[in-house]
DNA sequence: TTGTATGCGTTATCAG
DNA sequence: CTGATAACGCATACAA
């Protein structure tokens, strides 16, 4: 393997300073810049970043956590749009990504989940997927042991950014396009997760909705399952005008529902997977670019690794119907 | 951080006993392995693994290389099975896991390949999807640098393992039982990417299924896409009695063309992808375990780095039909 | 502007 | 069986 003291040899200068010409710093002729650059290139050295973490403590490794659900596909689109976005971004800020998915830290308390990052050298976290009661991360967040980016959060602080689409105004603006496309004077809506952060906002805005058009809104809570939006839809959607969902699976489970009963109502999602596109009927939905959300939470993570503070950063989204026309390929 | 330094000095040993005692030397006194034990569960002390890989230079970090389609998500299905299969057991053999999409090193010869690699401490890769025609992948086997494990893959050698079903038998089994289940005289197959390793196997065991059974055979190319295979099917199911696909999801897009054409014919699939249940048609198809590929991939991959030579793991599949019932949750 | 020396946390090689 | 001590590849304060 070749190493920095080969480059140094080749270019016959120090190693101290092939390593000042490869991190930019200040002050370096540009004769010795372009002799090491030629070393560099010649002997096609790449720096080797375990050693370079272990040297400056800083080690420009993050972790994406992630929670998987086995069992829906859909799930997994977005996990994947997440983690190509996130080392899309990380290849372009020479950051190290480790993917960890939460149950493997679930049993942890505070103090072994810190060591267990700080043994891998971890010094930035992407949070995808929080919830209300994961205790625990609440007090990472806190302690704020290490920089952390939480997708679709809620609070920041010093070291602590959220970044995300605006959910509130997103599903207001999907759920009144669907309310004017048709007669309304009431509505379903199949809520998410109900200790999601992205739920209390979507419930908000719904609630704000309703009272503004002077419509009855009746709210379930469908947990992100199709099989429990199913079950609403089967039991609630007969009297109601129209169909509004937390998410593009349960739409997918309503709608189903409204086919097997036989009855058309207009039903509305949230989030714009592929998915929609298979289900035959079109629906009005939201889409976020998750693969947008993931690159740009690790820019801003890689923001906060240089120093800034935590901040709010919101990322746009669109309203789409899709058809199978639209996703084949 | 506590350090191992912290660690000896609460045991009143030195660094390199406690060293030993972490990694299980032999020779080590029952009461000074105590002693550190109790020293190390004390100081709630985890080892930084960036350091044991630098000083070690046998690393325990290993790559899952991975070929990411940004718009077809029954692949971000199998990837996202693929991933958390190969963490779960790189976790439970304490092995550090990058993930690598091939658009990262396309461009790369084998050099720079090499480098790249070396350069982030990797000793071992498991190669997810890979073609016949990934030319510098081959040399990268070839030059045996690393230990590689490639999934479905053709060759093995000393340093490297293939692992996957065995997609000739699957392909003739769910091909032929389509065949039975249905008066058959001619098959239109629709295959995959022609440089695969596994659309050879298949083609040869779709050619040998067709001489034993004296029926016609038509062999297309549908490149594992949805869109061509629904062309082909539009092209020339109408006279041919069942039709064949090397993937779901060209299956999908052969049911649908069908659909379209209102003409009835049996379609059957090979991978068993939750989409499957949501097409609305059943079809036979050959289920495999996506999860338990990686996790044996990575297991081989371990075996591999404690010296076994390499070698071929044929795993297990079953034949399904998938409904919507099936997959909803 | 460049080079020297030290240390990061660990493993590995020897003496003892 | 245990303990110094030299690497591992790089970053950085400090000296020149």
């Amino acid at each position: 393997m070749v190493s920095i003291k080969d480059v140094a040899k080749e270019a016959g200068v120090a190693i101290s300073t092939v390593s000042k010409v490869l991190n930019h710093y200040p002050n370096i002729s540009e004769q010795t810049q372009k002799k090491v650059m030629d070393a560099v290139e010649k002997l096609n050295f790449v720096p080797n970043q375990v050693a370079a973490a272990l040297s400056s403590k800083r080690s420009g490794r993050i972790a994406l956590l992630l929670k998987l659900n086995m069992k829906t596909q859909a799930i997994d689109e977005i996990d994947m749009q997440y983690i190509s976005g996130a080392l899309a971004m990380a290849q372009e800020k020479k950051l190290d990504v480790i993917t960890v998915f939460y149950s493997v830290i679930a049993e942890m308390n505070l103090q072994e989940m810190i060591r267990y990052f700080s043994s891998q050298s971890i010094s930035g976290i992407v949070i995808f997927g929080m919830n209300d009661d994961d205790k625990v991360l609440h007090q990472l967040i806190e302690s704020q042991t290490f920089k952390i980016v939480v997708v679709d959060g809620a609070e920041t602080n010093e070291s602590t950014s959220v970044v995300g689409v605006d959910h509130y105004q997103a599903q207001y603006d999907v759920a009144q396009k669907t309310m004017r496309e048709n007669m309304c004077r009431s509505i379903l809506y199949i809520a998410g997760m109900r200790n999601s952060y992205v739920t209390h906002e979507k419930i908000r805005a719904m609630e704000d909705l309703a009272k503004k058009h002077n419509v009855k809104l009746l709210i379930r809570n469908g947990d992100f399952s199709e099989l429990k939006a199913r079950n609403i839809a089967l039991r609630y959607a007969k009297n109601k005008d129209i169909v509004v969902c937390g998410s593009d699976l349960m739409a997918i489970g309503a709608m189903k529902a409204l086919i097997d009963m036989d009855i058309f109502r207009p039903v509305c999602g949230f989030d714009g997977i592929i998915l929609m596109g298979y289900v035959g009927k079109q629906m009005n939905t939201v889409k976020q670019n998750f693969f947008k959300v993931a690159s740009e939470s690790v820019c801003e993570l890689n923001r906060l690794l240089n120093g800034s503070s935590g901040r709010k950063v919101r990322l746009p989204y669109t309203l789409v119907r899709l058809k199978y026309e639209d996703i084949i390929c």
